[in-house]
DNA sequence: ATTGGGTTTAG
DNA sequence: TAAACCCAA
């Protein structure tokens, strides 16, 4: 992987590099290592700081991630995201006399390639909750330990973490608004407080062009989709009484961004307090309620929260979930935001519960169908909020919302989008003799679901 | 030697 | 925010 682009013209480039990167090893002492994943910023980085803050010079490192990658299609945006962040942060390290270390494989099988090639005296990342990262952290702190490399990490993609909001007795929260209430009262400028890492550049690692695979050979192509920038100033202060209205532009389109970690958590919610958006606050402390479930009951990315909802007999009707994935129901509300979200990859989020309420209620199909397809499709995906979301939509979560209530897509639209504003520019044949028939009749599914969802959960 | 302030740290 | 630290008068 390292530019085997060079390879016919000349191995004595080849060579050279090696010898190269050998000469650039083994300073005095030894490094630390900080490991990017999902925080794709060098400014108020946690794990970065305290990297920065040790006793060895620092090699920032970047792993494309095979295990995460080969699940993906070629045409993934976000891949295409992450490479270009990954290509700013190396032109920044380089502009202080550093680079970004990038590799591509298995993080499993990378790591003790990077042991042979520097010699590592600790490696720093930062805390990922999801289950497949808390596994690979795991064997990679194993494997580290018996290398007798220290392997420290840190709490930065959220504000609180984990074991940090409990109840009384020490058990985690599963409803929100109690969670929330303790969540803002333990908020102070403190913990909003950036990590100064600039101060500490000059301890980085020198080195010069390390080589950076392209998208191509990792089997990518770059996608054309627009990516939303970091521009949410100006919407904090009509949030509160625009952020339901999905024709108007009055939402953040930050969670990229969150997910990434190219806007660091800390530097929104101070924005949040500063500018007195306490709707966004809220919305920014339901992103850490979610991260903080998926620690604690980390099944529930697969499982349902309330078990007894895994004994509901799905349709699971094919063609059907083909009709909604596309944006062909005939229900223009729901047709507008899957036709929203397979063009721009994303999508206003209420309609993301009007959808996820109409594919699991109206058509009666697998929540996990609908979570899967977004995960597929959306820029912001982010495991713990759409599993979130989704068990919401189905009912089957914590906190959800009651499984009698269903959605009325009408008087979604009636409320939302009066004017039919946001469906007339997803759904331009709405109105005309062209548009679906609805794929079923409101009031029949409504019943046939309740049924459904009451013979499951009668019985337990 | 003690005090007061400004700065840095913690996470 | 609260405590530790650092320096100057």
């Amino acid at each position: 992987m390292q530019d085997k682009s060079n390879n016919g013209n000349s191995s004595s480039a080849l060579k050279a590099e090696e010898l190269n990167d050998r000469t650039e090893k083994s300073p005095l002492g030894g490094l630390g290592v900080f490991w990017f994943r999902r925080d794709l910023r060098l400014t108020d980085n946690a794990g970065f700081y305290h990297a920065l803050k040790g006793e060895n010079p620092v090699l920032p490192l970047f792993i494309f991630d095979k295990n995460i990658l080969d699940k993906l299609p070629k045409d993934d945006a976000r891949v295409t995201f992450i490479y270009q962040t990954i290509e700013d942060l190396k032109e920044e390290l380089r502009k202080h006399g550093s680079d970004l270390l990038v590799k591509y494989g298995e993080p499993e099988k990378i790591w003790p390639e990077i042991l042979k090639d520097y010699e590592v005296k600790e490696v720093y990342t930062n805390h990922d909750y999801e289950p497949y990262a808390r596994e690979r952290d795991d064997s990679m702190s194993e494997f580290l330990t018996s290398e007798k490399i220290a392997f420290k990490t840190f709490k930065d993609q959220v504000i609180f973490e984990k074991g940090e909001i409990l109840k009384a007795d020490k058990t985690p929260y599963t409803v929100f608004t109690p969670f929330y209430k303790q969540w803002h009262a333990k908020l102070n400028d403190f913990y909003v407080k950036p990590y100064p890492t600039k101060k500490y550049f000059k301890n980085l690692y020198e080195t010069k062009h390390l080589s950076l695979p392209s998208l191509k050979e990792m089997g990518f192509e770059k996608s054309s989709l627009d990516f939303p920038k970091i521009s949410y100033k100006n919407k904090l202060d009509s949030y509160f009484k625009e952020r339901d209205y999905p024709a108007l532009d009055g939402t953040t389109h930050i969670g990229l961004h969150l997910r990434f970690g190219t806007l660091s958590i800390r530097k929104a919610v101070k924005d949040a307090i500063d500018a007195k958006s306490n709707v966004w606050l809220s919305e920014l402390a339901w992103r850490e309620f979610y991260m903080t479930i998926l620690w604690h009951f980390p099944y529930s990315a697969y499982d349902s929260f309330k078990k007894q909802y895994d004994k509901i007999k799905w349709r699971n009707n094919e063609e059907e979930f083909k009709a909604w994935c596309t944006g062909n129901t005939g229900y223009p509300i729901v047709d507008a935001g899957m036709r929203q979200l397979n063009e721009t990859g994303w999508m206003h989020n209420r309609v993301r519960m009007v959808v996820g309420s109409f594919l699991t209620k109206h058509l009666l199909v697998d929540w996990r169908w609908g979570e899967t397809y977004f995960a597929e499709k959306l820029l912001d995906y982010e495991m713990a909020s759409n599993v979130g979301g989704w068990q919401w939509a189905a009912g089957s979560g914590n906190d959800a919302a009651p499984y009698f209530r269903v959605f009325n897509p009408e008087l979604q639209t009636k409320k939302f989008d009066p004017k039919f504003e946001y469906i007339k520019k997803w759904v331009p044949e709405f109105g005309t003799k062209k548009y679906a028939q609805p794929i079923v009749e409101h009031t029949f599914a409504r019943e046939r679901v309740l049924k459904a969802f009451k013979e499951a959960l009668s019985n337990s």
